[in-house]
DNA sequence: ACATCATATGTAGTAAATTTACAACTTATC
DNA sequence: GATAAGTTGTAAATTTACTACATATGATGT
């Protein structure tokens, strides 16, 4: 991967000229990347093929191709890693981790989702008549979230907290209508039965869920982020972030899926807020 | 020094025909930098030159040099840049540029917090006797989740969606009480009102909101996160992100402030939970 | 020690890629 | 509608990288 790494583990696999010019590479590859074959060969002493040929023992195509892979060694990139906050962290450190943390989780996430249910999740939001959202503890706050969304899009969209309007709710609705549960681990008892009511009335259930859980076998269709669990603070972090992605794509979808005239609708939407607003200069 | 944000961000100054190259290398960045100029310009359907002048215009010294700098942006573990959704994207484009564009935007917001103003501002929640959270439209899910992290650490904790309620409950605030608010814009004209009747109470006034804004002003502390806005969708997506981002780490530091014997409470209060879920096999 | 083979290195020529110079074409402005 | 400023493309020049071949070096076996 990292390829100065490996031009020091190759070493002895290299011929006495090739040697030369890895040391002149390890010794300063800032200038080497910005320097030709020829100028590199004459540094290093050694003529121009031979230069090549030690490209080429590195496994890339050519020179240029060793240049690449060389600029991308330099670049001092810290991908984004999973670290637990630890007892002692200062503000510092464990500011850090957590939007690390976070990244890292959202880049799982991103490669977790599948295109196609996505696809069809949209279909089904914008053929509902009506749209409910549920959630639970840490969950409802994503369910609040999605409600805020989809509100400006001029559909009648349902939000409870309270588990008996929930279900209540679920008794009310029918072919027509979608209702989306949010749960995280998908063992919520209430509402893994939230979602057979809904079942019961022919409504179309949408579980944005983990995978195979008891909630996603009670769902139509089933949105599932595989996100790395963040145990130590037994508190729900990053999948909250990502179910809110979700709905953000879910969103734009709808959005997209209804065309221009629509998001001219939004704007008027959003213009409406100006009445309670400061004005941008900052006077009331 | 990011060149992909770097693409992005000069598109007003690019010409028509460089505006397409830009979009063929942001499609897709690792193809580029493995074409040689004649491909590249024969996929962006442009003559060689204007790839070689589109690549002066990012001040770099010409078609292999700016190869190198997209190499080490691509390396360096961020290949995120904030993207616009477009009309005709497809679930496949739009799911990817809202991921990537919060992570872009996420990176952004990283770099610009206070550890300082952090810092502070746990030591405040620590001290308080009584936390409010409020916020309005998209912040006011927000708000819910603090509520529910919050809440978790035995401390009274206030949540209302109604301004009237947040109106009164200020009222109520003294000097040892927090309230948080949080806006992304600050303008919105009824919390700073609230800010200023918990100001009048002798409250402390936290703000998650901009910068310089009216609420700002009317803080005693203010946690500014620096969002690259995402106006195309007429709806907030990021910045909320970041907020709740934010809110995890003042959680994350008031837990950690209150030591050891603390966490085991939090384990306590999750313990709780397993009453109303299916354990983990699955079975009722 | 010498012949033979294999490997390593360099030279020169070739092909490819990049850049420059200039001409044709758009687009804005008066 | 003419003129100027800015864009874009064509073609030639230049730089860069690669290939084929020749020479050199070194090892191995007789």
């Amino acid at each position: 991967m990292n390829i100065l790494e490996k031009i020091t583990q190759h070493n002895s696999l290299f011929s006495k000229s090739e040697r030369k010019v890895a040391e002149i590479i390890l010794a300063n590859p800032q200038t080497a990347i910005h320097s030709s074959i020829a100028t590199l060969a004459k540094m290093s002493g050694v003529s121009e093929p031979t230069v090549n040929r030690f490209c080429r023992r590195l496994d890339t195509k050519g020179y240029p191709d060793f240049k690449l892979h060389l600029a991308q060694s330099l670049a001092n990139g810290t991908p984004y890693v999973n670290r637990h906050v630890e007892e002692n962290d200062g503000p510092d450190e464990y500011t850090k981790k957590i939007f690390e943390s976070t990244m890292a989780s959202l880049e799982v996430a991103r490669q977790s989702v599948d295109i196609n249910t996505i696809n069809r999740a949209v279909d089904l939001l914008t053929q509902a008549q009506k749209i409910s959202f549920f959630g639970l503890g840490a969950s409802a706050s994503v369910a609040h979230d999605a409600l805020n969304k989809f509100f400006r899009f001029n559909v009648p969209v349902v939000y409870f907290e309270d588990i008996l309007m929930q279900r209540m709710s679920c008794m009310n609705c029918g072919e027509e209508d979608v209702v989306v549960l949010i749960s995280h681990t998908g063992r919520t008892k209430s509402l893994v039965e939230i979602a057979q009511i809904a079942r019961g009335n022919d409504a179309t259930v949408m579980g944005i869920t983990s995978k195979g859980s008891p909630l996603a076998k009670e769902c139509n269709i089933v949105l599932s982020l595989e996100v790395p669990e963040d145990t130590d603070m037994y508190m729900p972090m990053a999948s909250r972030i990502a179910q809110l992605i979700l709905i953000d794509i879910l969103a734009t979808g709808f959005t997209l899926r209804r065309g221009n005239k629509f998001r001219e609708n939004l704007k008027r939407v959003k213009d409406t807020l100006r009445g309670s607003r400061f004005d941008k200069r900052g006077a009331p």
